[in-house]
DNA sequence: CATGAATGAGTCTTCATTCAT
DNA sequence: AATGAATGAAGACTCATTCAT
């Protein structure tokens, strides 16, 4: 009974999905670990429930990737709104993407790990995909940055985010790695 | 046995720590694992023998990082000797550092998991990035790339290349990032 | 629901005692497993089901193990029709029980597992033992067998028919085992 | 720590190999369970060790098995030397088969759901069928019994055994299925 | 009555680490 | 110094059983 003196069972059953993908994304971010067992605990519930959510482990890491990765995807089009095109790309990737990379650095190898291989850059990472061709699209449109460019590349080139160190001067060195960037983006002045 | 040919026991013993390298990397290319029991019957020796020479877990994998490494770091001269700065950052980046970043990602986790966190940039990525310093020294000797570009940086950009697919068309897409970057390093044309 | 055609679920209720059996039956068949989920699963019926009709799992295998002799003792009277009580005992031994055994093993196995002993040979076999006890009668009213026998012993005897092996030669080995009983049944030539 | 306050694991090593197998036989005996854990904890070691000394399920369930027939195939000769061969028949039977497979009926289910099916049988069984072909050709040097017996076919009605109910008159019912055997076996008398 | 989600004890198995020899 | 047996914690997964709906 890990629910406490009264007994809510099925009240609760309709949250116990929610519940575990938070009690699982906590897991991740804070450790890079994925116990059952442990997401169990954490979530309160029995290891079997979680089974019964997730039958196989790439499910649940897959689930906690997209309820991350949500936000990051959601919080572009307000920024095309209030900015430059050339804006909002600079504060994504400084302030979003950044952010998101450094912490959940676990994700990105609980997700390799978890499946083999392809899978999951097709499943796991196309809304990210999605959001940067988004930005692009915008730069693209506004003549700020060169049309031959793919956003898988740029993306592969933001994935260095990953390396930032938390506890360092991370502002600044994302900010260094989106110029390197934006100026291999940009229509090349001169050209 | 003071008698006839040297006692092949001390040759052993001398080349114990080279082959427990040897077979760390070999289990860690193969699947990622690192069981120290493994490693030890793959290396002909026993487990106590492994912990007499890597008293910590970490060591070993930094041991194993650094013998994978210096490939990377040692071919660079070679490069700068037979080719243009630029075609030698180009060449190396797609042709080196690509294919190593690829094969070797189980290396990059372990050595995240081995350590908590910042140790590790610093003392095992550090020759990679000497390695990127010379390449980038040289090109800003030329000329071709500006001067105020810091290694670590454009590490991180490279950094992309861990997300690469064996199995489909890295070669080029190592070519494109490496093509983003070149155009992001550069001594921009009409600035 | 109470226009059209009969409500179907009612029809579906009176039969799910027969489908859980059945279930039961082909998962034991299958694979001697008798996970009371997966049976539930098959038989197409939520587990609690399950339960309302075998509250516990040893009434269930009872119930498995009754639909699965039925057939053993039902083709007695035929088999003493058409032949000779001699050759009824033979035919039946070698022809039904012989593939029965070999094909149910598991069976007999639950049976004991589910069972605290000693309540099953009396409850389970005793059809078995019926079915040898008529063919047993016949042999001695036609004065081919000895009239101090009793089914329990002439049943054991015939339990070496559970190590046949069904993938050689079962046969002959069925028929081997019936001989030698059969051997000691007869009235003793000479005695 | 499993040995109490003295530590003395490496003088304690060379009987685990036979604490082990006598746990497992006492597991195997008393409740036809084969836990790796609970063997591991009746026996006083780790769960480690046990899967060092028996790396694949069946090892064990052999070894537990040959340590338990060895008994039944050594006392033969004594028998054939103080009995005549058809008392020695008898008596092994009655006496030490019976209540090896009264007793041990678990192991046999062990064995069989252990491996996949043929390879036990001819391994497990042999030593016993060696134990009835001695027995067997004892009597036929001695003409009490027909020249033309396979010990397989015997040892299968001998299997009955294994039905005998330990809490019953389990010796009087062996003595009727060895005679009902023996009377199967004999020469006939007239024939 | 039927359903099936939830529970959690229990089994299996691996592995880091210690330590007698 | 080297060896490898022993240990036991820990994670994966299954399944009998209960009970809210």
């Amino acid at each position: 009974m890990t629910t406490g003196a009264v007994n809510p069972r099925r009240a609760d059953t309709r949250r116990n999905h929610e519940r575990i993908v938070a009690a699982a994304a906590e897991s991740l971010a804070a450790s890079g670990e994925v116990s059952f067992n442990a997401i169990a605990k954490r979530a309160g519930v029995g290891v079997g429930t979680v089974y019964r959510h997730f039958p196989a482990p790439a499910e649940l890491i897959l689930a906690v990737y997209q309820r991350e990765v949500r936000h990051l995807v959601d919080v572009v089009p307000a920024l095309l709104d209030s900015h430059s095109p050339e804006q909002a790309f600079r504060i994504w990737t400084t302030e979003h993407l950044a952010h998101y990379m450094m912490t959940k650095r676990g994700l990105a190898d609980a997700l390799r790990e978890a499946s083999s291989a392809q899978a999951l850059p097709a499943s796991g990472f196309a809304s990210v995909i999605d959001a940067i061709d988004t930005l692009l699209r915008a730069n693209i449109a506004a003549g700020t940055v060169r049309p031959d460019l793919d956003p898988e590349t740029l993306m592969r080139g933001l994935g260095g985010m990953f390396f930032l160190d938390p506890s360092g001067d991370w502002k600044n060195e994302a900010a260094k790695l989106t110029d390197l960037l934006w100026r291999g983006m940009r229509v090349a002045p001169g050209e």
